[in-house]
RNA sequence: GGCGUGGUGGCCGAGUGGUUUAAGGCAGCGGUCUUGAAAACCGCCGAACCUGAAAGGGUUCCGUGAGUUCGAAUCUCACCUACGCCGCCA
């Protein structure tokens, strides 16, 4: 078992609006130097050795020249402390002080070419911890998706999958989905729900928050859907994924992939009291993505979009306590699932599937007959402190002790698109209707979509 | 959008070019006193980095960045942000 308190790699904006080479926690950069093996042995274990190997080297060479630039510019720096202090005892007993101006003079020159050494290594060490995925815990399984792990299901796929329509057909011969003119407003991949779709998108929201709020406890927020360049480092999803986002020009803003964004950023550049810990937030929001690279895979329906619907969970914890959290927030999301009686399964990633700011990974899937695949639903991990290191995110274990980086997580629960593909695709009936899962039925207003 | 005023350590707050090595206070920690507690008094008390086996030594940080200067919390410019007034607006 690894040590979770502090250990990651990472690299870590503070400030509120922009992200500057020269205001960067840097002490985790110490694992270049202290563990350069066990930061291999990460990227091994992710597949990602080979690709990433000479970024490693590279970084590491970096960073001596860093230290070497920071060492010889506090020597000059001290040094000039020295003559202006001096320069201003003579000026106070009315001496010249030429001859300690021009040294100074000299001094500065040197200092701003090493200050300018210093940034230049500090700015490309930054640019390459950047693209260094996390360390997963050691209970993850090596290798790439071949290697995850089925942990358990719930329920099962319906026998007659072969009989069962796409949730294409389904919807839209309910009309409940137009598909059509949503591309014509918006573009391939935005979805129009109408009457009893728009009313189950609705619903879906209103049951998965009362659920999240009332029985598990989380503070439901409502947060921007635009965030700044800071908050997008912070989280992990800049620069590495800059293509995969939406980007307002003028502001220098993106539109949010996923509510786990602000919700993180929430306590940015703060110091949590122990006793606060852990802290539990929801958020429906929509997310967007731009799917950039993915084009011609699930073009079809609602499997792969451009902006959907979700809940998200958010936790910050101490380091001890968060595979426990991890355990109780996939739960939480299960819940959903079982509510909405879809059957399930609970896969752990092995390292070269786990997401780039992860440390461990539960995908939850449901088996929608109508396409005939297993949907990913919801994403439930464990970020250890990387997050908390590059959005310089603390706590304090106790009054008058230093302050640690605390642990981060998140999961999606759930989904919207694809459990309404899942569940148009589970609850279709022998006449095309519908069938509406118990839980919801409250919340949509009737038991059956026809 | 225009004009104006601010942004200093966990919090409050002084400070307009050179013992600021950031005053003072609050909170916190330790101690004296006390049966115990409170009060009073004394001491400690920000973050990060470099160097070092350690002890220690050094550097940086006053919203952010860039300038001016031998020297910047302090002067200049831009930006961010908070508040006030005006304009516009659901």
């Amino acid at each position: 078992m690894c040590d979770r308190s502090s250990t990651e790699i990472a690299a870590f904006s503070r400030s509120p609006t922009d992200c500057r080479p020269s205001d960067f926690l840097m002490h985790d950069i110490r694992l270049l130097r202290d563990q350069l093996d066990r930061l291999r042995d990460g990227m091994r274990r992710r597949k990602k050795l080979g690709e990433l190997a000479p970024l490693l080297d590279r970084a590491e060479e970096l960073e001596r020249d860093r230290r070497s630039a920071i060492t010889e510019l506090e020597a000059q720096q001290a040094q000039r402390n020295r003559l202006t202090q001096e320069v201003g005892e003579r000026r106070k007993a009315g001496l010249e002080a030429t001859d300690l101006i021009a040294a100074g003079r000299a001094v500065g020159d040197v200092i701003a070419a090493l200050e300018h050494r210093k940034s230049s290594a500090e700015a490309a060490v930054q640019a390459l911890v950047y693209e260094l995925p996390n360390l997963t815990f050691d209970e993850v399984p090596e290798g790439g998706d071949e290697a995850n792990r089925i942990m358990r299901a719930w329920g099962a796929p319906r026998p007659d999958g072969s009989l069962i329509k796409p949730h294409w057909e389904i919807g839209e011969r309910l009309g409940l989905l137009d598909l059509t003119r949503g591309a014509k407003i918006s573009g391939s991949g935005f979805i129009v729900y109408r009457g009893i779709g728009a009313r189950l998108v609705r619903g879906l929201m209103n049951m998965m928050l009362d659920i999240h709020t009332v029985e598990h406890g989380y503070e439901e927020c409502s947060v921007p859907l635009v965030v700044n360049r800071a908050s997008m480092t912070g989280t992990g999803q800049l620069p590495k994924f800059a293509d995969d986002m939406y980007h307002i020009n003028e502001e220098d803003l993106f539109l949010i992939p996923t509510s786990e964004v602000p919700l993180t950023n929430l306590y940015r550049d703060e110091i949590l009291d122990a006793t606060e810990l852990p802290k539990s937030f929801c958020a429906f929001t929509p997310c967007f993505r731009r799917e950039a690279g993915a084009a011609g895979k699930d073009t079809r329906g609602l499997l792969r979009v451009h902006e959907f619907d979700k809940v998200e969970l958010v936790k910050y914890t101490t380091p001890e306590s968060s595979l426990t959290e991890l355990e109780l927030l996939t739960s939480h999301a299960e819940v959903i699932l079982q509510r909405l009686e879809l059957p399930y399964r609970v896969l752990l990633l092995a390292a070269g599937d786990t997401g780039f700011a992860s440390a461990k990974t539960y995908d939850l899937e449901v088996f929608a007959p109508g396409v005939g695949k297993w949907l990913e639903v919801s994403s439930c991990s464990v970020m250890s402190d990387f997050q908390a290191r590059r959005a310089n995110i603390r706590y304090r274990p106790a009054p008058g002790e230093k302050p640690r980086f605390l642990h981060t997580l998140n999961g999606s629960a759930l989904a919207f698109s694809r459990i309404i593909a899942s569940l148009l695709e589970h609850g279709q009936q022998a006449d095309g209707s519908v069938r509406v899962p118990e839980a919801l039925q409250s919340y949509i207003g009737c038991s059956t979509l026809r």
